[in-house]
DNA sequence: CAGTAATCGAGACGGTACGTCATGTCTTTGT
DNA sequence: ACAAAGACATGACGTACCGTCTCGATTACTG
């Protein structure tokens, strides 16, 4: 939870807490992020402005919490991307899966509402990558390295780099509605990024 | 100025306007895009604030006027990138010169704004995307298909997914502050995408 | 209306100050004074609390002039208190009026939160004396002139005292309800006052 | 201790008794009984918010009890007035001194926020009348029937009346600082007074 | 002299109202 | 006829207190 600023003296009320994050996620679902009021969070859950105020210092911090919470439990033991031999089937499973989620309405609102916030609030981003994306980018890196071993990929490659070329076209596209995000273009991903950082 | 709904008997003040789209860049660099306000911009403009609702639907497209109304008038005459014969060399040249605009403040804000706007509004995204962006990429993918004609390209690359390569990850590390955005990064970029798009 | 700032330039809806105006008087009656509440009086009064906010300093202000406006246009003219000649009897007549008044709930909750209010508010408690108490207070003092003149009470008489003499004790059990406000008194305080300071 | 329901087992704390109202009479002093909050009592006296609400029925009565608890011990015994045998003097004696009073900040301020109170609270009026006005009441009422005795007052004087006359004038003006308050105002109550109710 | 129960400081809680700010609309005034 | 100025109803902001409610930690009576 590194947006709150938990105090020792945790007297914390955990069904607040938790009616909170639910009220968050399932109001930005229903009238976007930047409809989103503090006092409906509050009145929703049924909770005083002020619990909410008490322990997060924004709006973006809530949506980030509230996000963070899906995951809870599941991020203690370490992701792992399938792993069949196979880099490049395996890698396009994966962005497709990527790509099916961004078309998800109840996934996608939450995370482009945070996305929204990230780029204005620079701790908030920090916060982001280090609580959600790094886990993630661990888990592909991991899968990378295991391809470099066998061969499929060159073994000087940056990893973040060939991780930039896979997902920032994705993201990108997904944010500016700039294009057609589909599993076509998801393999084309694949198949540009294989062929630029390929084993020799 | 698609964002503008000009009555066909324009009365408008051209003053006004001029007022408006200055404040509106000015407050923006100020005080950042989330805490711009109407009442500001109108004030600072000194100029009613119903001349600024008369004219623009929303504080997206104010923004979006003060950004374009910077290059207006050049935007008559084709844009073109610089053709040397060199591709690499050139596409560098490029995208150092992007970083280098990144990193000025003055410039950075008010397009970040934008992106901010641009995440959750699509009709705005999709005004961006032709009055900004769509120029700018047809001249790079002018370029680009010199390229292809000099056999540094592959004949059927996709150049819509070439830009994607070498732009999206400077986009997403610049709205993110994900990593540094420094010119060993844009010719990295540069490197890997022409390994996966070099003619054969 | 002292209690408002008026500037020149007015704007200002006379439609909204009647109906603040109104819920006002009609709140106090209803809730009583320490219960009131700005947010009350906006809500009741169908006018944003800005607009009262807007020209009223605090809430004394509004049940002040709530108050004031119910005898205004009355104000014009002089008061005249009843004058047969027979001093005694008349003023008898005009304290039992008082006490009338004391005991009519509607007249008197508003009338008792301005006290309230009067006591720790000093610039209150001017308006007061300035758009209230005075013109009453000089309407009773013309009453005694004549009947001075009529050698009822005496020449040298200081009539501010007479008048304290004839209405503190009644204000003050009314205020602090410490014994019967009846036809008794209201006599009992005539008949004192004039031996006081009849005429020898 | 009228407003303290106290329980039989007497389990409380004296410190944090004493600490509430020596707070409670301080911060009146400071900031007035309209600003003053039962939070920032607790804070002042170092102690936990429902201590207070255990013990006190409302913010009235610990300002109640904090003046109180000033003459505490000194009530025991009777209070007497000076008696001289000269009633007019005596009586000058003693409003000189209650104007002086009135005019001392520190004493005044509790005071004054206890009547704001009385005229909302009637419940704290007869608190207030039984507890503390009602000894001084009776002392001044007892020289009365001394002066009766003397001849230098009529013997049938409804000596209540005759104390609403010296007193009510008095506190009228202070509370609603409608005139000066000084020893001319104090003496030519008295003389006013005697003249009604002398004996014939 | 231990057990136990009420009281204590502390402060989180669900609320209400505060006074301010900005929204987008409407009205007045000056030019 | 416009535009500046700005009042208006609306509604969210973030803060201050309300009175209630746990929490341990004293504390002082009782068995």
């Amino acid at each position: 939870m590194a947006q709150e600023k938990r105090p020792s003296t945790t007297r914390r009320s955990e069904r607040s807490r938790t009616a909170i994050l639910t009220a968050a996620r399932e109001l930005v679902s229903e009238v976007g992020y930047a409809k989103l009021t503090i006092e409906a969070i509050a009145a929703r859950a049924g909770v005083g402005k002020q619990t909410i105020y008490r322990w997060w210092p924004s709006k973006g911090a809530v949506v980030f919490d509230s996000i963070l919470s899906l995951s809870e439990g599941a991020d203690d033991g370490e992701i792992a991307l399938p792993d069949t031999g196979d880099l490049e089937a395996d890698l396009k499973t994966v962005l497709r899966a990527t790509v099916a989620e961004f078309a998800d309405a109840e996934f996608e609102a939450p995370i482009r509402a945070l996305h929204t916030e990230i780029i204005g609030d620079p701790e908030l981003a920090a916060a982001y990558r280090e609580k959600m994306e790094a886990p993630m980018r661990e888990a592909k890196k991991r899968r990378l390295r295991s391809a470099q071993d066998a061969g499929q990929l060159s073994a000087d490659a940056d990893l973040d780099l060939v991780l930039d070329f896979l997902y920032s076209p994705l993201t990108q596209r997904w944010l500016t509605r700039s294009g057609p995000l589909d599993e076509a273009f998801a393999d084309a991903l694949v198949d540009a990024t294989l062929r630029a950082f390929r084993g020799s």
